[in-house]
RNA sequence: GCGCCUGUAGCUCAGUUGGAUAGAGCGUCGGCCUCCGGAGCCGAAGGUCACAGGUUCGAAUCCUGUCAGGCGCGCCA
């Protein structure tokens, strides 16, 4: 809960004890006895001014207008902490400016409209997207969101590696499957893909074109294999991450990098800054006086380029696309990437700060206690359509979200499917159906909801910890938009979920405490309050790209 | 061997950027509700914050070391 004026005064109050330019961090006690806010300024300072902090904390209590800042009593408390208690009619006014605000409580602006590259999933065109696919879905669409949300300018790009070696793989892993269904002797290559859907390909091809592929192919047979599988698994993709509720505003191919002439610009622009060499036939680039553990190959000996020159490439075109920050989500096998990666852009010129990588950990599924580790379509591994097929999009993004990226996580379908208050997503999901059913029993228009009602009738101490968290809500998105980490607002619903379904449930064993049938009065101040928890529990569910229910 | 990540209740995980008495869900146990079952409601038990030092008014949080698990250490992508 953030009350800038009483903040804004501590400070002053410590400038005149001697102290300038510090900054005053209010924060809500753990405890209900410690009052609504508190500050360690006075233990902050102590050490800076020499002076006992319980006597430094009564001087500044001293120094401060309780009563304009709306505070009822602030006491000194344990080593030097000063608890300060609110009035409860503050509390109340700012239920109001919750209601007020309504789709726009939580927004902030404080990224003044910086552009931001969020770049995630980016998976080979060489399959159905995975588990980890999702997981970095769910986490670069929550990411943008909340970019978003703090008043950022945000582009959701997927990166498509469609000139590595791997998808002459799959093309070789096609052409067998070709020949298996013509009723040839043929085995798919070594580290080739094996999946059921790698024969889906052939038949279709087959259907198509006939026999024509039965036999060898040639450079002609080859490419338009080639596009014809590319086409099918970018659709295929797409149509995943659309399921997913992922809507992608830039697709970028490895090979548009090659063919914009970018590759040579940036060989050239490394050139330049002196920072490439050649050794052993291999030009280098000197990574290490970027922090990275060794340099780097960018063009081999025998004249191809690695797999870096061209990312090198495509990470210095995001720059000059205008790109203030480019975010990219990894998997946890790509983490030991990130140190050339920033080298490399560091060597670019573009400072520390222009890249950035949330890394992504492994996500295992289990049933029933037991690991999940294929699906019949891919094979070797769990889709992410599965997932959505089985549990829906709904409880598969919060599942994701549910917990910090650089956690290995434990999918368990059981509890995912569980379609009761078990499942964490269905609280949260509930709390606000929960507060629609109230209009609609009631014959209210939610929108018609009048904000400037006297709330003195709100009095049970339930409900002013409850206010209290909604109060917490924009620091919480921006704490989450500023760490990258989403989870930080799955945590802050589901503890407003409970206190909004105990604040609920009081009125089933009580039937004064309920919202409706009661005295004009006390049904129009806890309606405000009922409207102001929904906004909260819906503008969270949005950064998480999860819906809120109008019933369940 | 080196680097990064992780280690918190039986399980899955949070922990307000160093604050006061470490929390939630699942599971377990008790009560209520129910024809039964499930769901739901109320409550309880459950902790050497991996371990050992250090920093300071104060450490799950920061530093060092140890142990355990995951991942990574190519002129692969």
């Amino acid at each position: 809960m953030r009350h800038p004026e009483l903040a804004r005064a501590l400070e002053t109050a410590a400038a005149d004890l001697g102290a300038d330019a510090v900054e005053a961090k209010l924060e809500r006690p753990a405890v209900l006895e410690h009052g609504d806010l508190a500050t360690n300024l006075a233990m902050v300072l102590a050490g800076r001014l020499n002076r006992k902090p319980r006597d430094l904390a009564q001087n500044l209590i001293e120094r401060l207008d309780l009563g304009s800042l709306d505070v009822e009593s602030a006491e000194i408390a344990g080593p030097g902490f000063i608890n300060f208690t609110l009035s409860r009619d503050y509390l109340r006014r700012r239920v109001r400016d919750i209601a007020d605000a309504n789709r726009d409580y939580g927004r902030a602006d404080w990224g003044e409209g910086k552009a931001v590259n969020v770049e995630f999933v980016s998976a080979n065109p060489t399959g159905p997207l995975h588990v980890g696919h999702g997981r970095g879905a769910a986490l670069g669409d929550a990411i943008a969101r909340l970019l978003e949300w703090t008043g950022h300018r945000v582009q959701r790009e997927f990166y498509v590696n469609d000139a590595g070696a791997q998808i002459e793989n799959l093309v070789e892993s096609v052409h067998a499957r070709c020949r298996q269904l013509s009723g040839q002797d043929a085995e798919v290559p070594e580290g080739g893909y094996h999946g059921e859907y790698v024969t889906e390909l052939a038949r279709e091809l087959q259907n198509v074109h006939g026999e024509r592929l039965d036999g060898p192919w040639g450079p002609e047979e080859q490419r338009e294999v080639r596009d014809f599988v590319l086409e099918r698994m970018q659709a295929e993709q797409r149509d995943d991450m659309r399921a997913f509720r992922v809507e992608f505003d830039e697709f970028r191919t490895e090979s548009s990098v090659y063919g914009s002439g970018q590759i040579d610009a940036t060989i050239a622009d490394l050139d330049q800054r002196g920072l490439l060499y050649e050794r052993e036939g291999a030009r280098w680039l000197g990574t290490s006086s970027f922090g990275d553990d060794k340099d780097r190959v960018l063009v081999k000996s025998d004249g191809s380029y690695t797999y870096f020159l061209p990312d090198i490439a495509y990470h210095r075109d995001k720059a000059l696309r205008g790109f203030n920050t480019a975010i990219d989500v990894w998997g946890a096998d790509h983490h030991g990437y990130v140190p050339r990666m920033k080298a490399a852009i560091e060597a670019l010129g573009l400072g520390t700060d222009f890249f950035e990588a949330v890394i992504v950990q492994l996500v295992r599924v289990e049933r029933g206690g037991e690991e999940v580790k294929f699906s019949k379509r891919a094979g070797e591994f769990v889709t992410l359509r599965d997932l959505i097929d089985e549990v829906g999009t709904d409880v598969t993004r919060y599942f994701f979200l549910e917990r910090g990226s650089q956690q290995q996580m434990v999918f368990d379908l059981d509890l995912a499917k569980e379609r009761s208050e078990k499942n964490p997503v269905y609280k949260v999901q509930y709390a606000h159906a929960r507060l629609r059913s109230v209009y609609r029993r009631g014959g209210i228009d939610p929108n018609k909801i009048e904000h400037d009602v006297d709330l003195t009738p709100i009095v049970e101490p339930a409900a002013f910890e409850m206010i209290k968290t909604l109060l917490d809500f924009p620091e919480v998105v921006e704490a989450a938009a500023q760490n990258r980490e989403p989870h930080r607002v799955v945590a802050y619903l589901e503890e407003l979920a409970n206190q909004l379904n105990s604040w609920y449930h009081a009125g089933t064993r009580d039937e004064s405490l309920r919202v409706l049938g009661q005295e004009p009065s006390v049904t129009a101040a806890r309606l405000t309050l009922a409207r102001a928890a929904e906004i909260v529990l819906r503008n969270g569910l949005e950064i998480l790209g999860i819906e809120a229910p109008e019933q369940m």
